[in-house]
RNA sequence: CUACCCGUGGCACAGCUGGAUAGCGCGUCAGACUCCGACUCUGAAGGUCGAAGGUUCGAAUCCUUUCGGGUAGGCCA
């Protein structure tokens, strides 16, 4: 369709070039007016002439009815003139010919802008705090993430998948000190986060305590203090100075830790280039520091180190704290640095909650003041935050799903419909691990990603109307029906097509511009409703038209190359979204 | 207080570089299997697009104001 977008732009500017004199419009110009009309009876694109008429000095009506007079071309089976639109009906049947050819033509390639070739793209994504549960709140940023990172491999970039793991800091005292004083091997080693959390919130518990304990019966604005809280800071520094024992239980943590994220990646399919954290650029900040003084950026207030971000209307961008120690934005500037010069990427994406908004822009305009011409490199792409069937995630009332639980009930729920139908129990766990998984993933992606979303339990492991289990169903349905007719080969004849085939073929056509559209937008939810447009077209078609059964040999050819072209280009999409596409379900 | 994001049928969402009767799913009601997998398809009911002004030939879409919800705002990340 885009390509047919091109060719008619430069007709209707050779047209209005013919009619009206001098070359008035550009091409580029008309396509950009060029619209999909709302109801299919009106035509399969159109041309308002309303903006027209000011330059043309004609009513819109005269000027759509003396184009559709001069427009002629053999994609077209009509052009006509309504209500001062410039209407294009093509020819169906020689269009979805040129639609499956370019499908068969560029195979897994099809629907790719190749717009990458030979740039590199960073993707900071996923990124937990080490020793934390990994909940549906992490959810976001770890799908988001990776279909761009797949949207943007497959336009030809280059592409860095980066876990900026939450892997240092002074929660990591008090871990320390709470193994010391209660955890040991025996129960951390089976129990994996879900022990490590546990030591967490008895530390920060007991130390609240002790707080309260230390304030009792003395004067009002008596400093807070516990011995416990003191112990931890002790053990964080012991652990920044490189105490061994220290050292070998962060690390420890972190394999722990890691390990356990490892399989929720696995169930999702999703692999990280780098797995370099926060820990990882701690000596690599002093420099940045360094530079922003010596650029005479930074500001003293409060004792604290400060960049003055007033002329761009946003407050302060933090850089040290009074005691000298090192804050978010710091080591953010530090990794940006680093990776610039590690990756020399073209575009770095940063993945987070829109609360971070503030944040990211604050760091992305000091990276900008400090000089490095590459500040505008930076994308940071929010997206909205979740609740649970409407009420907010909160770790303490315990209003929190963990993504393990969470697949591990969306595969439950699978695994058992599909055991009614495939005795294979280890096919059956295959089956139910993508269609599990894929549900919540493709209810995740459905929305745009700035909305906050209401996380519904019933509705994201459901499998009726707009589902995942929907749309590979459809996927499974197209790897049957070309099952039956694997020794004919498909291809397009010259049968003439109804209006279902058409219609199937113009959604595929649309695929590309999808495609860009998620691409420029960061928003993998393009390609989601993609989909759907996609498998509702083929239902249809697939309802009405006979395929394999299909009495009329050259029809039946070009149906099968139809469901050839579709099985294509929706496994395309259902991988741009982090879904796979069994072949059986 | 300030900034950003969101506000579309009962629910959950598309549509937003302005364009022809505002779409899809769930739910509700009514239909369709001698037929390639019914996790399917067809139809009906249901909306003053939060509200008010403005710009325009034309506004869910742009501007202003306003209301409601969310998030952020110097020593957390």
């Amino acid at each position: 369709m885009l390509t047919l977008k091109n060719k008619t732009a430069a007709l209707i500017a050779k047209a209005v070039e013919d009619k009206f004199g001098a070359a008035l419009l550009s091409g580029e110009e008309i396509f950009a007016m060029l619209e999909y009309p709302p109801d299919k009876s009106m035509g399969d694109l159109a041309l308002p002439c309303f903006r027209l008429s000011k330059t043309l000095r004609r009513s819109p009506v005269q000027i759509a009815d003396m184009l559709s007079q001069s427009i002629e071309c053999a994609e077209f089976s009509a052009v006509s003139a309504i209500n001062g639109y410039l209407n294009f009906k093509i020819d169906g049947t020689a269009f979805a010919r040129r639609v499956v050819s370019d499908v068969f033509e560029k195979g897994d390639r099809y629907g790719s802008p190749e717009c990458g070739e030979g740039k590199t793209v960073v993707l900071d994504y996923s990124s937990p705090n080490v020793a934390k549960p990994f909940h549906i709140g992490h959810l976001g940023t770890t799908v988001i993430g990776h279909s761009l990172k797949l949207l943007h491999e497959f336009a030809g970039y280059k592409c860095v998948g980066i876990n900026y793991l939450g892997d240092w800091g002074t929660q990591f005292g008090k871990l320390i000190a709470a193994y010391k004083k209660w955890g040991d091997k025996a129960t951390v080693e089976p129990g994996g986060v879900d022990e490590l959390v546990k030591l967490y919130v008895r530390v920060n518990n007991e130390i609240g305590r002790e707080e309260a304990a230390s304030l009792e019966g003395k004067p009002e604005g008596t400093p807070k203090h516990s011995a416990l809280a003191d112990e931890a800071r002790a053990e964080f520094a012991k652990l920044e100075h490189g105490d061994e024992e220290n050292l070998a239980l962060w690390r420890w943590f972190v394999d722990v830790s890691l390990e356990e994220y490892q399989r929720t990646y696995k169930l999702l399919g999703i692999e990280f280039d780098s797995y370099k954290g926060e820990s990882f650029y701690t000596d690599k900040m002093p420099a940045q520091v360094e530079k922003l003084r010596n650029m005479g950026l930074l500001e003293i207030d409060d004792g604290a180190s400060i960049v003055n971000l007033d002329k761009w209307n946003m407050p302060v961008c933090l850089i040290l704290k009074s005691d000298g120690t090192t804050l978010y934005p710091t080591r953010d500037i530090a990794a940006a640095v680093y990776r610039k010069g590690e990756y020399n990427f073209d575009k770095a994406i940063y993945v987070t909650s829109a609360a971070q908004s503030l944040h990211f822009a604050q760091w992305f305009k000091v990276v900008e003041l400090m000089g490095y011409d590459w500040y505008d490199k930076l994308v940071h792409v929010p997206y909205g935050t979740v609740s649970i069937n409407g009420a907010k995630l909160a770790t303490r009332t315990g209003n929190v799903i963990l993504l393990k639980d969470l697949f591990a009930e969306a595969i439950s729920r699978v695994r058992d419909i599909a055991r009614e139908k495939n005795p294979d129990e280890e096919e059956c766990q295959r089956i139910a691990e993508s269609v599990g998984v894929g549900a919540i993933v493709f209810y995740y992606l459905s929305n745009n990603r700035m909305r906050d979303i209401n996380f519904m339990m019933e509705d994201a492991l459901s499998f009726d109307g707009n589902t995942g289990p929907y749309a590979q169903y459809t996927y499974a349905r197209t790897c049957s029906v070309l099952d039956k007719v694997l020794s004919e080969c498909g291809e397009m004849s010259c049968a003439t097509l109804g209006e279902e085939e058409v219609e199937l073929a113009k959604t595929i056509a649309a695929f590309p511009e999808r495609v860009n559209a998620a691409l420029s937008d960061y928003e993998p939810s393009v390609v989601t409703r993609y989909v759907l447009d996609l498998c509702a077209a083929f239902n249809r078609f697939y309802h009405n038209c006979s395929i394999a059964n299909c009495e009329n040999a050259d029809l039946k050819q070009s149906r099968i190359a139809l469901t050839r072209a579709t099985k294509q280009t929706l496994g395309t999409a259902l991988h741009l979204i982090c879904m796979q596409s069994p072949e059986k379900i």
